[in-house]
Parts: C-alpha cells; structure tokens; sequence
DNA sequence: GATGAATGAGCATTCATTCAT
DNA sequence: AATGAATGAATGCTCATTCAT
C-alpha cells in the first residue's frame, strides 16, 4: 500500500514520460481528436497503462496543457517587472506565440474548443490570462498601450494570431513577427512611437499577390 | 450519380437544397464533428440521399465552404471599386469576420482545421485570399495602410480574430469591434491618423482585470 | 423519411427477429452478463444493426423480458375467472415456474439484479404482480388459501424456486413439481384437505441422502 | 507460491486475513462483481499480494464460500441430535437463511451462477446437502415432515428463499418470518399440528393489493 | 514475500459508408 | 431517384492476470 506521495517507481516514471511525450506530439500534430489508442501505441503501453495514469482522455489532455500554461505563466509573471511596461507586453505576446506555434492542443485550449470549463485548465487559463491583464494594465498607465481595450481583446488576438499560425496548409508567406507586428502597433497609444514598424524591412509574402 | 450534366430532378434539386440547409446549420452549429445521420435527419432525408449528393463526409462540407466564400469573395470584388482604399479593406475585413462570426465550418475551413487540401475549397480560398490582397494593395499604393505587411499576415489575422470571437466558452467581455480596431489600427501608416481609436468610448472588460 | 409506425422493413424484420432470437438464447443461458457483441455474432448480424434496434444493451433486455412478462400476465389474467380460487393461483404459479425454467433473464428481472427501476419492465412487474395478488385475494376470500401471507412472499418464494430450478450444476434428483407442491401445501388454509400431498407417489431423490 | 506446508509467515498471514475480510464485504455487497482491484485496495494490499494468496478470482472466491459453508455444515450437524427432528430442521433452515441474508456471495454459490463446478465448493455443498439430509429423514422418520420430499427440492425452496430475500430492489413488504413459515407448513405432514401457521398475526404486505 | 505497474483482450457504443428494397 | 437498414472498423474505457522492482 502506498502512502500516497511516494516517488514513482522507475518504469512507472519512464512509461509515464512516454506516454506523455507521444501525447504531447499527437496532440501538437492532430489536437484533441487523437485516439487514446494511438497514442498508447506511439508510446509502447498497452492501453491500459495509459489509463493507469491518466483515467480519462480528458485527464490526459490536461496534463499536457498544465505543463504548457505554467511555463507561459512564469514567463508572464516574470515579465512584470520589467522597466519598459508595454514592452513587457509584447515580449510575452511574442513568447506566447512562438511557445504555442505548431502545438494544436494549446490553441484547443485557449480557444476552449470542448472544454469542460469546472477543470484545472480553465483555472489555470485564467491565471494566465490575470498576469497578462497586469500586465497590460501597467502599460496602458504608463501610457504606451491604448486605454480603450481589455484582456479580453488581447486574448482573443493573441489566441488568433496563435491560431493562424497553424492554419494547415501553412499559410504560405506567413511571417508571424509581421503579424505581431500588426497586433502590437494597434495596441500601441497613437501618442508613443510605433517601434516596430520598419518600413523599409518590408518583404512581401510570395504568391498570390494581386497582380 | 450523374455523370452528363442534365439537370437534376425537381425533387433531387429540393432535397439538395434541403441537405444543403440542414448542413449549414448544423455545421455552423458544431463545427465538422456533427454525424452525418444527424445532418439527414435534420433535412427530413434519408442517409442515403445525401450520400448520393455528397459521396463523402468532405464532399458535403466542402459544398458548404464552398457557397460561403464564394459570397465572401464576391463582396471582395465588390469592394474593389470603392473610393477610398483602406476603408475598402477595413470594411470588407468587418465583413468577413460578421460572415464567420459563429460559423464554426468557416472557421475549420479557414484554421485548415483537419482539412484535405487538394480540394476545390482550397482554390477557392486562394481566390478570396487574391481579392483581398488586391485591396491590400490598393490600400497600400493609396499610403493608408502599412507598407510592411503582406496578405498573408492579414488573413492570417483576420481567421484568428474570427476563431478568437468564436471561443467556447465565448471569452467574456469580448468586443469584436474592440478586438477590430486593434487589427486596423495595428495596419494603418503611421501618417495617417487611427480612425477608430476613440479614447473616451473605452468600456472594460469586466472580469479578470489586475488588481 | 418514416412517418413512424410504418410497418419495418422485410430485411429489418428478419434481422430483428434473429437478435431477439439469438438474444432470448444467449440471455436464457448466461443471463445478463452476455456480451452484445456474443449476440450479434449469434444473429449473424453487425454489432451497428444490433445497436439500430435496440440503443443500449438495457434496451434489447428489456425487450426479451416484457415479452416474456406479457405472456405471464395474460396467463394470470386468465386465471381469474376461474371456478377454484386456489387452483387458480396454483396453476398460474405452476405456469410461470414451467415458462421461467432455464431463462435467467427473467430470473434476473424477477429478483431485479442490476435493473434501472424506472424502465417499462419495473412497471410490467408490477403489473404482473398485481395480477398475482388478485388471485391469491380471491383464494384467501375463498377460504382455501392461508390469509396471513401477503404477494411479497408469494412473489419472493415463487421467484425462489424459479431461480432454485436453473442452479447450475442441476440440483441433481430435484423435481420441480415436488419442490412446487411444498409451496402450495404451505400455502393452503389447514382447514382445507392438501391436494398435492400424495404420499405414495414418493420418489426419492438420488444421491447424498443420509445413511 | 509455496507448495510445502510451512507455516505462513506473520505478515503474510496477516495479509491473508485482510483480504479474506475484504473480499467478505465486498462479495456479500456487491456479488461476485466486484474487481479484485477494488477488494485489494478495501484490505490495503496490492493486487499481487492478492494474487499470490488466490491465483484466481474463482479461488477467492471459493475461499470465502468455504468459510461459510463449514461453519453451516457445523450448525446443521450439532443439530443433528436435537429432541424434535422436525424443529431440528426447520431451526438450520431458518438459520442458514438468516445467515445468507445479504450475502450476494452465498447465494451465488447456492445457485451456482457462473461457478466452474470441479472445486473444494462443490464438495462442501455437497457436505452441507447431506447433513440437511439427515435432519431430513429424521424428521421424516418421526412422522413430522412429509415423506415425499427429498433433500433435493428442500435445498432448492431453500435456496430460493435466500435469493428473494435479496431482490433488489428489495421486494416490498416481503417478511422473511413469513415466506419461511410457508416453507415450513409445506413440509410437515398433515398429520402434524402446523407449528407456525397464526392467522391473527396477519399483516399484510403493503402495495400492489388486489382491488 | 510484497508491491503496484503493465498488459491486452474485451466491452458497449458510434458512425461513415454501402447496399437491398 | 429515394430510402433507411446493414456493416464493421474504431473509440474510450475496464479489469483479470502477469511481472519488474
């Protein structure tokens, strides 16, 4: 009988990892429709083993995005001292994106796509979304951000941009730092210098330009 | 099924309209999960009707794609002639995302969510891909949008906005016109004034703000 | 689309006779516990054609149960007008052990193992049961059947030697007609001759009889 | 597994009798249903512990069987030399089913359902059956117990009786008391005062009476 | 000898697709 | 041409049994 927070016996932190790290990539590559079954098999388990240690697909799917919002959490949390307030913002933004990119269940979960919203993850979503809404706040009283948006915008942009990135096929052309870019200069105050506007950096996508 | 091209039989033209009908909506209900009984119960048909339509799963959701860029891309073409460039893009991006808003199949089609991509679907995307870039263009040459960009970030924007407005559970206190105006702003030339950046409009959104 | 009583079709017909077949077979042996993928196999028929006739495993159950239930109950039905009270319900419980020998989903019905009492089943018991306690009534009133015992135990003894005849391995030696002339013995009035009571008749049963 | 017979070692035996305790309750709660996981964790061990004590869940369940048949088949056989032959019998009976009230695992032995019959259980069955027996014939012998039953059928009604009383859902109004004087009064000859036979004691059962 | 993790066949159920009527 | 029944592979999950630690 184990008294509850013994460390995990070695097979059992192997095969755990396993199963993790073939879920991770099932999920990045096809989200939340890959079977349980495929999964178990991409790890060597036998389905039942899956189940040991994650009782419900949805358990599963937590897991891996538990890990993916804590880290994006640190990082917001981090980013709040920062001297330059609306940088702050940004920067995590963009860390945010390239994390997410090409990671399909994340964006299941920002987007709540089937979430069963009493979990961990919407807990957990939320307490992102509360460090990225200081974060905002600080810039938006410092002035560099424009006062006249909410979390609540910047969250559905950022999710899209997200998103967007994924579009499968590739969106040809695709920069996501132009993107950002867009995203950044229109939340910038009309008063602050837009920083990222380079003009002459300009490389136009290839392909279906209007001719 | 038809080979030639004679004319469907006035019941066959009244059941595919009711196929039709009852896939968008279930469509833009559920996204593409919904099973294709429950789409022929809804149209008062049975599956083997509409399988004689739409000889696959894909077949009928690309019909549907189908009917709704087409519509997307004629307002594209429409906005073409229009006097002032940028709100000509501007206009036709509001457009887009009031047409998607809460039609989970566009969104699908847009994200590339799960989508074999040979298809006609994909052609026709590029097509309205084309339009816009036009107007982009036009916007561009007229100096009232940023230089730096190319068509594929703003569609890539413009599918995040409209997924982000489509989040389940709905992100709350989510303005779209707030999240838009952020997407507009973000492309306009620094020369030309933000025209819809209204500081005192400012209404936040309720929840979740830093403390 | 069906206007929903129109008669099934032939084919349909033919497979749902063969599930109920291979049902009342497989439920008769096994009882509850056969698997419905079993069942199919028996009715040579795919798992999907069981599942379209019958939703849930609870469904097809029920099913084999309330034919046999209505069968029961119009027996005692029946019984009702007959000229001897007492033979009445003997009859009719002579009738129900005779039909319920060797089914042990109605032994599984009578004594509720694992039923959702809701269902339409819970309600023919009742029904079935209440024609029992009309007949056992109506003998009390005759006088030739004891008045201290009440349907319960009617019901619970009946049920008993029911389940009594399927041990498996067959109580060897046990005659089901000896084992029900206790039952009616017990039950008569002491006033009232025994009629089943026949000692010469008396056939040991073989095996471990005491030396 | 330990093939000689050494005592077992404290612990072990320890544990032994925490899984016997363990899978009394569970069995007698649930029938032979339960998951051996389930009965593991209820006696604090680990599945494999388990499994060394009883290679299969049939063993255990056997286990538990035995112990309960030994100490009926030592009632039956200190009654064997009571004064009244008939209250002899009739006291086991009604002691066996007090004893096998609310032990589904009991009369799932006494039925036999789904048990592979080679084992220790049927021999104690078998033990059990006969020492009935022999209170049988003495009570026949001494005039008070109709001659024209076997152990057979009394087995059977006795059986019977047992798994009434377990119905679930308990079927209402049912008095154990009752329905076993009605077992009883069918066995004496007629010759005999019936013993238990109160007509003023009359209660009668509530629910579904006939009108 | 104890532990608890691993296994994998099995279960009820779903659904895209095919086919008899 | 329409219908709706049949099909069977697949899914998420369970659990008796086996095995590494």
């Amino acid at each position: 009988m184990q008294a509850d927070n013994r460390p995990l016996r070695a097979d059992a932190r192997r095969n755990r990892q396993r199963i993790l790290e073939a879920a991770r990539q099932a999920f990045a590559a096809e989200g939340r429709a890959v079977s349980l079954d495929e999964i178990a098999r991409r790890a060597h388990v036998g389905p039942g083993t899956l189940y040991r240690h994650f009782p419900t697909k949805e358990a599963l799917f937590e897991a891996i995005i538990q890990e993916r919002l804590r880290s994006l959490i640190e990082q917001a949390r981090a980013a709040r001292t920062a001297a330059d307030p609306a940088e702050a913002l940004f920067t995590t933004i963009d860390a945010t994106v390239a994390d997410a990119q090409a990671k399909a269940e994340l964006i299941d979960a920002l987007t709540g796509a089937g979430i069963d919203v009493q979990s961990t993850v919407a807990a957990m979503t939320a307490e992102f979304r509360q460090e990225m809404a200081r974060l905002l706040t600080r810039a938006q009283e410092h002035g560099t951000v424009r006062r006249d948006v909410g979390i609540a915008e910047v969250m559905a942009l950022l999710g899209g941009v997200i998103l967007a990135l994924r579009g499968r096929p590739a969106l040809p052309g695709m920069n996501p730092e132009r993107a950002l870019s867009v995203l950044r200069d229109g939340l910038r105050s009309p008063a602050s210098a837009p920083a990222t506007f380079e003009p002459g950096v300009h490389q136009p996508s290839p392909g279906q330009e209007a001719g």
